[in-house]
Parts: structure tokens; sequence; C-alpha cells
RNA sequence: GCGAGCGUGGCGGAAUUGGCAGACGCGCUGGACUUAGGAUCCAGUGGGCAAAACCCAUGAGGGUUCGAGUCCCUCCGCUCGCACCA
């Protein structure tokens, strides 16, 4: 990227250019020294929160476009008067940092809080207005004993309990790994072979208690974007239908079925089991046991996500055994089949493939009957035989007393002749699992739980928090082997709370979704000892107002955090039924990559240079792949926001982000378009360099009276741009177009020889302008506009002013253009006074040159005038 | 497969309630200033035409309307999310 020089117009008249480094470096000091974005008690609170990142060290542009975004609603917003919260920390436990730390051999302890200097330096060099005093850090105890204060809570309320799970287990490394460890033929990511499914105990949170509460209040989300509430309703995923319980011929057994097709049941041919089932093998028959311990330890081979991926062959065995259909007293084959999930619903489907798809296929497959028993509402016939499930709503056919009825009315009848039997009821599956958040690491908070030997799992007494993680250099972490902390006797020897027995402490630690589910409340009471957070500050501050960050945590952490705030209802420490009222969820930062399609990546800023023809491989000499994608070290396509502010400038680098995209969508890269926002900038301050000194004094035009044509019209100009842009910055959160009536405004004012010394604008109206100009450009620009603002003699900082207001009278136009259409096509445009009345300004369309040749030999029909915009005659003839 | 979103110049994008399509920026073309220009300033820039006028143009096709980028229907393409959820 080429550095920038200074203009040669202001070298030559020995003027100060646009040198955003000491500009910046000046306000961030006097920011720093006026602790300038504190709360400040005075005005109505208002909550603005990034997603706080995982300190690395180093920021990227997807950080630098959440958080410009971010800061523009917390700078507009103290501007219009009120009392803006806007708190920064760091989500700094976790698996990158403890594989970081096991790459380096040095401590996660020494490393994150010199990442975090880093990253915090970073973050103030772009001129981001947080209120530093209440920085946290989830990796200080003083942060995480809340946690484990919030699961001893969760405990006391059934909310957190111990079960067993599935998980996939590597001999080699005797630890669990994550599926995407998990490689294809059961080898692991360091390449050990057999990794297999065990059931191991985990702790988990019963999320699940609050699923109809999370799926009823996404209605209350209505300034979340909408695909996340959708995501988040679909992931909940709530599914209404009935229970019904088969008994298994010739056992004590009884197979319950989930069904949201009750109406279907006199159709049941079969029922399968998960493989997991605990029937599965119980009920299977001596003969064909051998085949289906076969087919059970095949499906435990595999992990879930292979065997149950939609398109999967379906495969099943049968089990010899027989159900007896409730409804009919028929006995169907009982199967298992990788398709039925142990954990949704019961385990075990009722199978009818006339109605069903899948078991439609699995019943091709086995031979096994096929009867239809719904029939299409307009007594059209089925074809015969059936080509597919036929899995719409009709009419119930071949079904005792049920026949006749329609598909809802058949299923809320069964589902009560069910319950009257005894044998089912009616009943609701969630998609939404409980939260497993035990993890076999290191880095993590410890869960406060002792083992005793008679007492059980024995919560840590209140008194005793935080369990703190014992220092890294005392254990050998290699990433294998399990739980770090079982290692360590040092830690894990303690004494049962209840009895004083020797006792085990539990060596797992917590999910870091656990630390980011209650952070924003933190931020409230930062440095309170007593409480996680204060009732008082609670009710004033939240729900956060407006909530910033990236889509990828729609159905993780942006459910969890729900959960974790409704149980903080619950335990009385906050009022609220949601924590965040707006959310505002930003595109990816992308940016051309080049890719050779043998050789890989290649760097894209080398290649930048190049001229098109030259985008080939320095290795083969083939051409390269273009595409434009996320950016990411591994496709060297990155940025670094770092090098971009010390050749443009914080500021040019904020407007760029948030000029080339709204927010919500895509950003892609282009490097060039980035000058574009240095030059306006240079602009923007060269009328300051020119005119600054000399209209610092000078009085402010009160309104537009007696202003000099020229001086009336800037003025205007000004004032049209200011109301503009406070209702893309306010109402619509367009920033790339309230910074493109900017540069319209920029463009106005070079046409009135703003530029220039010889400027025939009175001094009074160049003033207005820059400090106007500096307190709009305050969100997106704030460097630049306090230099707009102390250079034009303003008080203060501009970020403390007042956001100003539009003068009406300036704003309002005498003089407006109205388009003429004839038909519906533009034949002509005429000035008109605002007040002209319609009949006057039909008349005046009529007499234009233009409009009139294409009205003469013609009947006008219709005559519509929408005021002030346009005239259109509807013509025959 | 299901769900959501998106298709507008060479490029990023604008068009707020159905009312002058292409704001603003990049790039490009020409000019000024200049030893020089990759700085700055000025002018131009959807396509057709030398051109006023006119015609065409918002993925394709149809519809509603005085008027459609915007609303409705059908289709095509792309992106994201979920993915055998009984």
């Amino acid at each position: 990227m080429p550095r920038r020089c200074v203009t040669s117009a202001a070298m030559t008249e020995q003027r100060p250019s646009y040198d955003p480094s000491t500009v910046e470096k000046r306000w961030q000091a006097a920011w720093a020294k006026e602790r300038a974005f504190c709360t400040t008690g005075r005005g109505e609170p208002f909550y603005v929160l990034e997603m706080f990142p995982y300190p690395s060290g180093d920021l990227h542009m997807g950080h630098v476009r959440n958080y410009t975004i971010g800061d523009v609603f917390a700078r507009y917003t103290r501007m219009q008067g009120r009392d803006v919260l806007h708190p920064m920390g760091w989500d700094s436990l976790g698996l990158p940092a403890e594989n970081q730390a096991i790459l380096e051999k040095v401590a996660p302890q020494v490393r994150t809080p010199k990442n975090i200097e880093r990253m915090k330096a970073q973050m103030q060099r772009l001129g981001l207005a947080y209120e530093w005093e209440r920085e946290l850090a989830t990796y200080q105890p003083e942060y995480y004993r809340w946690n484990q204060w919030f699961f001893i809570k969760f405990l006391e309320r059934g909310l957190v309990y111990r079960r067993e799970t599935q998980v996939n287990w590597c001999p080699g490394c005797n630890t669990v790994l994550a599926n995407e460890q998990v490689k294809d033929d059961f080898v692991c990511w360091r390449g050990h072979p057999g990794v297999t499914t065990r059931t191991v105990p985990e702790w988990a949170f019963r999320i699940t208690a609050y699923a109809e509460e999370l799926l009823k209040d996404l209605d209350q989300l209505g300034a979340w974007p909408e695909r996340i509430v959708t995501q988040q309703r679909n992931w909940i995923g709530k599914s209404t239908g009935a229970r019904v319980r088969f008994e298994v011929v010739g056992r004590s057994d009884v197979i319950e079925v989930f069904t949201t097709r009750v109406d279907t049941i006199f159709g049941c041919t079969y029922v399968v089991l998960a493989p997991e089932h605990a029937l599965a093998l119980k009920v299977t028959t001596p003969e064909l046991r051998p085949q289906v311990q076969a087919f059970i330890d095949k499906m435990r081979q595999k992990d879930r996500i292979e065997r149950t991926a939609a398109g999967a062959p379906k495969e099943g065995v049968f089990t010899g055994a027989m159900a007896k259909n409730p409804y009919t007293g028929e006995a169907v084959p009982i199967w298992l089949a990788n398709f039925v999930l142990a954990d949704y619903g019961t385990g075990a489907v009722m199978s009818v493939p006339a109605h069903d798809q899948r078991d439609f296929e699995f019943a091709t497959l086995n031979a096994l009957p096929i009867r239809p028993v719904i029939y299409p509402k307009d007594g059209a016939a089925l074809p015969s035989p059936l080509e597919a499930a036929t899995t719409d709503d009709g009419i119930v056919k071949g079904s005792a007393q049920f026949s006749d009825l329609d598909s809802a009315t058949a299923r809320d009848k069964m589902a009560a002749f069910a319950k009257e039997r005894g044998f089912g009821e009616a009943a609701i599956t969630w998609h939404l699992r409980d939260w497993g958040f035990s993890r076999q690491r290191y880095w993590g908070t410890p869960i406060p739980i002792i083992y005793c030997d008679d007492h059980g799992a024995v919560p840590v007494p209140e008194a005793e928090l935080p369990v703190r993680l014992p220092d890294f250099d005392a254990i050998e972490l290699t990433g294998q082997g399990g739980a770090p902390l079982a290692k360590l006797p040092a830690f894990y020897d303690s004494k049962c709370p209840t009895c004083g027995k020797k006792a085990r402490r539990e060596t797992e630690t917590m999910d870091t979704f656990v630390d980011s589910s209650w952070y924003y409340a933190r931020f409230l009471s930062a440095h309170d000892d007593a409480v996680v957070v204060s009732k008082a500050e609670a009710a004033k501050w939240l729900p956060v107002d407006v909530y910033v960050g990236g889509p990828e945590h729609a159905v993780m952490h942006l459910l969890y955090f729900r959960f974790w705030h409704k149980v903080m209802r619950d335990l009385g420490l906050v009022t609220s039924d949601e924590p965040v009222t707006r959310l505002i969820t930003q595109g990816m930062v992308n940016a051309s990559a080049f890719r050779c399609p043998t050789h890989g990546y290649v760097k894209a800023a080398e290649m930048r240079e190049q001229k098109e023809a030259a985008h080939v491989c320095p290795k083969c000499g083939k051409a390269l792949v273009v595409a434009v994608e996320k950016m990411s070290k591994s496709k060297y396509n990155g940025i670094d926001p770092m090098d971009l502010i010390e050749t443009y400038g914080a500021d040019t680098a904020r407007l760029y982000t948030l000029f080339a995209a709204p927010p919500e969508k895509d950003l892609e890269w282009n490097p060039e378009g980035v000058d574009g926002l240095y030059r306006f900038a240079g602009r923007v301050h060269r009328v300051l360099a020119v005119h600054g000194e000399r209209v610092r004094d000078a009085v402010l035009p009160k309104s537009q009276a007696g202003l000099p044509a020229a001086d009336a019209e800037v003025r205007s100009a000004l004032h049209r741009t200011l109301a503009k842009v406070t209702d893309e910055v306010g109402v619509r959160n367009h920033f790339n177009t309230a910074i493109a009536a900017m540069m319209e405004l920029v463009n106005t004012l070079t046409d009135h020889r703003l530029h220039e010394e010889a400027c025939p604008i009175g001094a009074g109206v160049i003033r207005e302008v820059l400090l106007t100009f500096g307190q709009m450009l305050c969100p997106f620009a704030p460097h630049l506009a306090e230099e707009l603002w102390a250079g034009a003699g303003g008080d203060g900082l501009v970020c403390h002013s007042t956001w100003p207001k539009a003068d009406p009278q300036a704003v309002a136009k005498e003089i407006i253009t109205v388009a003429i259409q004839v038909n519906g096509k533009l034949r002509g445009q005429i000035q008109v006074s605002t007040s002209a009345a319609a009949p006057e300004v039909i008349r005046a369309a009529k007499s234009d040159e233009n409009v009139s040749r294409h009205l003469t030999g013609k009947t006008v029909k219709k005559e519509v005038y929408v005021p002030g915009r346009l005239v259109n005659f509807v013509v025959s003839g």
C-alpha cells in the first residue's frame, strides 16, 4: 500500500496538512486524560455492547468492523444526551489459549495479560470510546468465581445435573474428542485409529426447562434480525404430537414412540428403535442376536453426524420381536435403524411407510408392507402402488372409529383415546437438548464440586469460592490423557464439605460459553466483590439496548445467554425477560483470495500490486483462481488493521469499514476504495486548514435571514446534510449513506470554493460548517471531528457536545423540481414553488415544451399529481 | 430436502411509504497545475446514437397499477443456517 504524501497545495502554502497520526494521538491522549467515555449519571441510560473478543493478541478486520459499528452507536447516542454505557472485556479462557500454551510452553496466565494489553492498545489506537474502568477478563478468579457461584445457584434450583452422554473417545489419546477432531475411518486428528463412541458422565444445564419460554419470548425480539430469530426458533424446535406405548409381544417390555402423525397409526406396519435404545438388544430373539449385536457395534463406531446425515443410506436389522399396536391390536415387527436417534423424542418410532418418506424408503428396502390410511381431501385416488410417501394431511380411512375424520381432528381424538385407555397421550418434543458443559480441559473455570464417598457430589460452600485454577507450571499439559487437573493431587485432594472426610475435587472445567452468558451483567458491577451484579444497576441498565456481533453466534451464545438471563431473573438479579433489546449482526469482511489449483493460496497483497495478467502461481506459472472469500490467515488475503492505521490513520480505517457496506451485509475489502475515504477526510481537513484560524471567533449565523445567496446556499446544504445524517444514523442505522451525504456536502463546499483561501463565503457560515461537520463526523471519524471542533473554536470535546438540530428554515426548499411523465415516461422537469397548488403545477407542466409535444393530438384521460414529486398525464389517441 | 436472505453499471453500493433508477465511492477517459504525478483541482462516465430528441435497461418470464428495482405469481442463479427431528 503506498504511503500517501501531503498535498502540494498545502505544502506550498505552508499550511498544516492532514496528518492523521498526529491528530489521532493528540485526541486519544485528550480522551484518556478527561476519562471521556465514562458514564455520566445524567440522561436516560443506554447500554451499547459488542461481543467481547478472545484475546489472541491482535485485532483483525472483523473486530475493527464489529467495534466500529458499536462505537458509532455509543458516540451518537451519547451526543443525543443519553447516559451511555459502553464497556469492553476479554473472553480469555478456553481451548485456543490452552493449545497455544501447550505449543509454546508458556503459561496462559502469563500470555493472556500480555495479549490483552496489546489488543487493548490497538483498540485505543482505533479511537474506540470504551469505559475502560469497567474492563473485565474471564480468566481472572474475580470473574470466574461467579461462574462457580452461578453453578451452585443453578444446582440448588435443579438446573444443573449430572448425566451420561455419548462422546467420541480416542483410546490413543485417552480423551474425549469433538466431532471435528475425528477424521474419516475413525482416525483421530493426531492419527490414532479406533475412535469410538463411549458413554461418559458429564454436567449439564437444564436449558430445556426454559424451552417454552425461550420460544415464546422470541416474539419480544422484534428488533433482532429475522434470520437469527428464525434460527433460534428452529433450533428450539417445538414439535407437537403424541406418545404411544406399544407392548412387546410375549414380554413385559413397552416401547414408547413419539409421533406428530398419530392420525396415521392404523397404517403402522413396523416399529424402529435407535441402536442405542435400552430395549434394542433386550427384545432381540436369541437366534438374531449376533446380527443385531454386530449392527449396534457398527453404529457405535460412527459418530452421530456421519450416521445421521441426510442422504446417508438407510440401514437396519430385524430383532425378531413383535410389538402390539394398541389401536389395532396388530403385531408388527421391531427393527433397529441408523436413522432413528436415541436422544430425540423417545428414541423409537412407529413407522408408517405410506405417509412418511423415510419409513417408505426403509420399507421398500426391507420388503415391509405399505398400507395407506390417509386419502386426499378432494377424493382423488392414491397411486397404486405408491411411488413415494404422501405426507399431506387428508381424510383418515381404514381406521375403525376414526375413519372419515380429517387428519387434524383425528390427531386430537386419537390422542384423547390413548389417554383414556392409558396407552398414550398428547405430547411435545423439543429439538433443543440440555447443555452439556463439562470440559476435560485445564484453561477453564473449575467446577465447584467435591465427591465424597458418603455424600456424593457436594457443592463447594460459597464462602470458599473461588476454586482457583492451579498454576500451569504444576501440570504437564499435553492435550492427551483426559482432564489435566486429574493429574494433580494437590488440586483434587480435598475434604468433604459435609463430613470433612477425605474427598476428591471435580477435575473438569466449564465450557467457556458459561463465561459469555452473563458478562454483560458483570460490567454493571465490575469491581463489586459482594454481588455478581447489583440489582439497582441491573434495573438501571438492562436490558442491553444495542448488542453488536457476528451472526455465527445465532444459536449457541445467543441462546445460552438468553437462558442465563431468565435464570438470573428468577434468581432476582435482573427484572427483564430478555438480555438484549436490539441485536445487530454484522457481515463478514471478505477480500480477494488468490489460489493456485496445485500449490494453494498465494499472498493476495503481492498479487494486488501486479497487473491482472501477472496473476499466476509463482511456483508453476499457472493462472490463479481469484475469489472473494472471508479474510483469513490461511488464505493470505487478510489486511492487518494496524498496517492500515499506520498508512491512513484510524479515522480512514473506520470510515471505510462503515462506508463500504451497511452493517448487516458482507463487506468486500477493496484496497483502492480506502483511498477514497482518505481523500474525503483530507478534503474535510483542508477546509479547516484553510479557514480555521481565520473563522474561529466569527459570529455564527442564527438563521438564513440576511445571508448573501451563496452563504444561504452553503448553510442550507449543511443543514440538509445534518437532517439526512441524523435520520440515517439515528433512525435507519445506515452508516454508509450517512457518510455519502457528508461526501455530497464536501462536494458542495468545493463548488463554493471552501477549499480555497479566496472563498467568497462569510466567516460565520464557514465556522458553522466546521463545527457542525465536526459533530456529524464524530461517531465515524472521531479524531478528525475533534480537530474540526477545536480548530473552529468549539467548547470542550466534540464527543461531549450535543448533537445539533437542523434549522428547518435552512432545510426547507422554496423551489422544487417536479418530474413530468406522460403515460409513465419521463418527458420533462419543471421548477415550481413549494406553495404552488395542484392546478398551477399541472398548468405549468402542460406548458413545458417537450411535454406539450407529447400531449398534442392526444386526449388527457387522467392527471396524477404527487405533490412535490411528479405529474403523470395519462393520455390516449 | 427444509428455512432465511440476496440478484441493480466495469466494481462496492444508493433509491426510506409504489413516484425522476444508478446517490456516494472506486475504477476508467479527458483536461488544468506541474520537472514529474500514483498528489490536488476541473469535466465526463449504464447501453444504443455523432447528437437534441428518442429507444432499451434493476437475474428471466408473466401479472396488478396512471406509474414497479420496490407488490403478486412462475422460473433461474447465488449465499447462509439446519440437515433422516419421527
